[in-house]
DNA sequence: AAAGACACCTGGGAGC
DNA sequence: TGCTCCCAGGTGTCTT
């Protein structure tokens, strides 16, 4: 469900809700998320002011004074501000009630996710290794280039990697592909110069852009009756296998990359 | 060091 | 209706 977009619309989201407020209690009502949800340590959060909602990649951080919760909501995960009298359903894994009435409720069928605690605010393990942000001027074109060369990973999984830089999920990489007309099995160290700096603009362009949207297509995500929300932009390779293609006559094509889907145009993305 | 395979888990849809 | 199989927006960790 989230990519980068999704995951900084669900912080914009949740923040003015809860930022500012005292955590009241937390409920956890299943432990096994990717690592076990640690009960103890969390709880002595209660009674604390949350001072702030970070993100860092796809990592969403709710900041104490003792330190911070580590969230991330892999591939099914989502959050939701609710009344505190909304009964919880299947999947609902957290809660965090808040002194103003408000919950934050974590709902993630699959469990790839994560809700940890950092003691103090050095940066967790998991945020250590991570690359540049998309947006921000860290990720420039010069460390790109640098990055790319010598590189045989095909580069539909290169930009993928949050070593390389954080927040470029499966969805996103084959779009920025498909708009830099470049093929996904392409060796990363092989495309020119001129080539990576268009796909650079086209991956900041695409993200800034699905956030903008992220806000009004996901503002469900917050609402107190709200469900999921899907992005209803319009996908030019993603998921339409068969289809034609919007460029050009030929049918978009599916291959495994990674043992992910990896849409394209042959015709578009020839090299 | 770098690339690839695998692991974790549930639900939905296709096909029979 | 119900079974089996395949697929899904992520990423840490283990194996070559």
């Amino acid at each position: 469900m989230p990519e980068l977009p999704e995951v900084e619309t669900s912080r914009r989201g949740i923040s003015p809700h809860i930022k500012g407020q005292k955590l009241k209690s937390i409920t956890v009502r299943n432990i096994k998320l990717r690592w076990p949800v640690p009960v103890a340590a969390l709880k002595q959060c209660e009674g604390e002011v949350l001072n702030d909602v970070g993100r860092r990649g796809k990592y969403i951080q709710l900041r104490f004074s003792t330190g911070y919760m580590l969230l991330h909501l892999g591939m099914s995960g989502s959050l939701r501000i609710v009344d505190k009298s909304l009964s919880a359903e299947k999947h609902d894994h957290i809660d965090c009630e808040f002194d103003n009435g408000k919950v934050l409720r974590l709902n993630d069928p699959r469990r790839f996710g994560c809700w940890l605690w950092v003691e103090g605010f050095e940066e967790h393990k998991l945020l250590q290794k991570l690359g540049p942000e998309p947006l921000s001027g860290n990720f420039s074109e010069e460390y790109f280039y640098q990055a790319s060369r010598g590189k045989k990973q095909a580069v539909k999984q290169w930009i993928m990697d949050s070593h390389l830089v954080v927040g470029v999920g499966n969805i996103y990489a084959a779009e920025s592909l498909f708009k830099a007309g470049i093929n996904p099995k392409k060796p990363a160290g092989k495309i020119s110069k001129k080539r990576l700096m268009i796909l650079f603009s086209y991956i900041k362009e695409i993200l800034a852009a699905a956030i903008e949207q992220g806000g009004t297509t996901l503002k469900d995500f917050v609402g107190s009756d709200g469900k999921p929300g899907y992005f209803k932009q319009e996908l030019m390779v993603y998921g339409r296998e068969g289809e034609q293609c919007y460029r050009c006559d030929s049918t978009i094509k599916n291959i495994k990359l990674g043992q992910r889907s990896s849409f394209y145009c042959p015709k578009c993305q020839k090299n």
